[in-house]
DNA sequence: TAAAAAATTTAAGTAAGCTTAAATTTAAAT
DNA sequence: ATTTAAATTTAAGCTTACTTAAATTTTTTA
């Protein structure tokens, strides 16, 4: 293939896609920021040359070969990550975007020998599984969204979504990391704004952010 | 900025202008493979951009926003090259066409960076100079094309032609490489061709490998 | 220096990947 | 069950970066 969009397309999907692996325009075109127009043409493409299955109005998804290729997307992606993480020494709020151009630019030997170098880990800086080479996916971590804590709860960070790099900032500015430990003090019905104890400082954080921290409860 | 395409014609031109800071349509078209008509829609393009100077007929050059550009391109390409070589560990008749489109794939912050951790070098794994952050040109060693050199001179490679990578693996085979001695023992006049010795052993190349492998002669 | 060859430009056309606007279908709300 | 709203598709059109073929200019060679 090698085609940039097309690819982005494919890794969006895959990354997206509900429980039952299906996916409407709609969201792929918010990903993407694109029309709801340009996602219909595209999609129209990538199942005339097998990658999506498509019918009129219904939800869209991955065929094998698709679902095949957008796995080795997100393994790209996300190796790239982590190689300008730990061995660049790019900040993990920063990686993202970088990542998301690199990824087409690289061949699979390229990958695979920079997961060499940072030793095949089996998450991104994000907390991402990280496809194998053999496109076997690790197991993700259970983890439940940072706005579901109850009060008084103790919990890890295990996980926080990546596609925003003005929120990835801000949350690593007051010390949101993995395997940090959040601690839940307060929760305000009228809002559903929070008060959090991190690293012993205390923080009010809203409800759409708290929605895209995924922790784990302590006992 | 940002186009693929035009980053490509900029860098091509900058490598390849003459001494008057001119080149011909045809290079470029032979150079990128693609057909002289295109050549001369894109330096259209790009004159009315202002990266070029374009007159019907006449030789092509760069402006000074041109030129600025194109040298940061030689500098990104030429730094992901020795990165892919020193940290990467890809073999250096390997990282040409890597380096080429990763290029076009990461922003000044990251290239520094590299250029950062493998200690701001002044020449790529092929022995051309690499433009400083601040856009200087180290000065290119002297050097004369082994073509060139008389019946048992001794040599050693300062630079070789990267557009190759059938051409590079090829001398990398023969143990041709950066800094490596070559003496050459005999030339014969009917075809140029020539034999010559690379530790110890001996080797017959031909006129054209010869051309594009550059030495200084020991005294 | 005239003829032939090569290089360059112009013209016309294509495919990809978008856009906006209008038409259609599905989902939500009353 | 209608009506309204939202999502989706179709239609028409734009830009970029190419192509081939034909016309033009320059360079080379006889
Ligand atoms: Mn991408
Ligand atoms: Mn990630
Ligand atoms: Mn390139
Ligand atoms: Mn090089």
């Amino acid at each position: 293939m090698k085609n940039i969009s097309k690819e982005d397309y494919l890794r969006i999907i895959f990354k997206h896609k509900n429980s039952d692996g299906e996916i409407k325009p709609n969201l792929i075109a918010e990903k993407l920021s694109v029309s709801n127009a340009a996602v219909t043409d595209m999609i129209k493409k990538l199942s005339h040359e097998g990658y999506t299955n498509y019918q009129k109005y219904k939800g869209i998804s991955l065929t094998n070969s698709g679902e095949t290729y957008a796995r080795n997307m997100v393994r790209r992606h996300r190796i790239w990550e982590i190689f300008l993480n730990q061995v660049v020494g790019i900040p993990w709020d920063k990686v993202h975007d970088e990542a998301n151009r690199l990824e087409h630019s690289s061949s699979d030997e390229l990958i695979n020998r920079l997961d060499e170098l940072v030793g095949f880990p089996r998450y991104d800086p994000h907390g991402d599984p990280i496809p194998s080479k053999e496109g076997k996916m690790p197991k993700q971590k259970k983890y439940i969204a940072l706005s579901k804590l109850k009060e008084g709860d103790s919990s890890v960070v295990v996980r926080v979504n990546d596609f925003d790099e003005k929120f990835l900032s801000y949350i690593a500015g007051i010390g949101i990391k993995l395997n940090e430990t959040i601690k839940l003090l307060e929760k305000r019905d009228f809002d559903k704004s929070m008060l959090i104890t991190i690293k012993g400082k205390q923080w009010n954080i809203s409800e759409k952010l708290a929605e895209n921290v995924f922790v784990e409860v302590k006992k």
